[in-house]
DNA sequence: TCTTTACTCAAGG
DNA sequence: CCTTGAGTAAAGA
């Protein structure tokens, strides 16, 4: 059996466009669940890092949540981005919203 | 079945 | 801005 949501959580994650973020909120939505913290989990466990842009989530508060390279990893490259950060949360997360 | 989890929402300080 | 408490669904043992 396949374990739809982790997948699905990656896929949706790799179509995220340059410059923009979503939250684990959106993405659960997305799935039509509300397991925002399993979705989180799925990518927990660095299934991807390198095969999807894991960095270009975050909380739905603007908080960056974490990252298995180090947060600060994260929001470097969310600035590297064009996403300004602040005390690590996002300055204008419906600007770099991306939604399904 | 139980535990852990990169979460979310609401309320209070 | 920060903390506490409650709620939630999926993966792993």
């Amino acid at each position: 059996m396949l374990k739809k949501f982790e997948v699905q959580c990656l896929e949706l994650l790799g179509q995220i466009p340059k410059g923009k973020v979503t939250t684990y909120r959106e993405i659960a939505k997305a799935l039509d669940s509300q397991a925002y913290r399993a979705v989180g989990r799925a990518m927990a466990r660095n299934r991807d890092l390198v095969v999807v842009p894991c960095h270009r989530v975050v909380c739905s508060n603007g908080k960056v949540g974490g990252y298995a390279n180090g947060i600060d990893q994260k929001i470097k490259l969310l600035e590297r981005e064009g996403i300004p950060i602040s005390r690590e949360k996002v300055v204008d997360l419906k600007s770099v919203l991306y939604r399904f």
